[in-house]
DNA sequence: GAAAAATGTTTTAAGCTTGAAATGATTAGT
DNA sequence: ACTAATCATTTCAAGCTTAAAACATTTTTC
């Protein structure tokens, strides 16, 4: 709802089909960002209130508890698809909170291998337990057969999942 | 793709039934964030390599473009969901660069009006030209149909629109 | 084997975001 | 009229985010 009204038609041939479309894509895509900001809002909510964290820790905590063998910064931050940069301070505090460790490579000093510590494990472990409550409630309205249609729909949207 | 696998059922009875449907429901969920994440990445990529400017700074131009007649900042950032303060620093820059002017109301010496310049109508038609094509780029492999399919699902997920 | 290219990570600068505290101005209650 | 409550906005502190620059350490190439 935040977008202008009469935007010129740039193909000029079918404009009572391809106009009206380029409005309803408009709307969808508005619908989108504020179901994710919806969405986002809350679980941002419940995991400090809950938890007293964010969810970009929760992600990292989430990613090193897939690789208990531990990971590499760059990995990490390919997994999550954010900047290496990025990482490295949210790294920092998780270190700083006792809940992750970060080691040099003994072959390539280079690296270092970020690894969840036994309080991140079990600290992680609750999280995502309320993380899944907190999702059954949000997706309480859809159904299986909702949800395929949905996850159908976004692989249309881009060349398929992953 | 970064939850956990192996999360206790709450409630006991069904458990077939519900243990999948959660598993689903996250599986979406992730996959809607990587949706949405994707495309802003695109949008914020254009408006940077087309404008020089940033998805805040287009998303005040365009609810002022909606209302030519001004805002007030509570109003404008009611419109664009985003706290109070946020909103004054990017007002801030948009006055920087001659897009917008803040007058303090006549009868309400607290208050202050918000509202585009001549150029930043000009930049903003500009802008929303560009935004509608990326858009339905973004959107081709999704008909008519299946636009509206897509809208009835975030229907159900909240609680209808707007 | 030394110079150059590539790799892994951190640092930096700039900007967005929020929630809470602070300011100033208006309105309500008495 | 005066005090208190309310309201509109800004300031502040903290944290996320990115892209680019800076560092350090391999690896490659001649």
């Amino acid at each position: 709802m935040t977008l202008p009204q009469g935007i010129a038609e740039p193909d000029g041939a079918h404009a009572s089909i391809t106009v009206p479309l380029s409005k309803q894509r408009l709307r969808v895509w508005l619908r989108l960002l504020d179901s994710n900001r919806e969405m986002l809002g809350q679980l941002r909510g419940s995991l400090r209130a809950e938890f007293d964290t964010t969810l970009p820790r929760f992600d990292v905590l989430a990613t090193l508890d897939r690789y208990r063998d531990g990971l590499r910064m760059s990995h990490l931050s390919a997994h999550l698809k954010v900047s290496n940069g990025n990482v490295t301070g949210i790294v920092d505090s998780l270190i700083h909170e006792g809940l992750v460790t970060r080691r040099v490579d003994s072959d390539d000093k280079r690296a270092t291998t970020v690894r969840l510590t036994r309080l991140g494990i079990d600290r992680f472990a609750a999280m995502a337990r309320a993380h899944e409550r907190w999702i059954d409630t949000m997706f309480t309205e859809l159904d299986s057969h909702a949800l395929d249609q949905l996850s159908s729909l976004l692989d249309q949207l881009h060349g398929g999942p992953k």
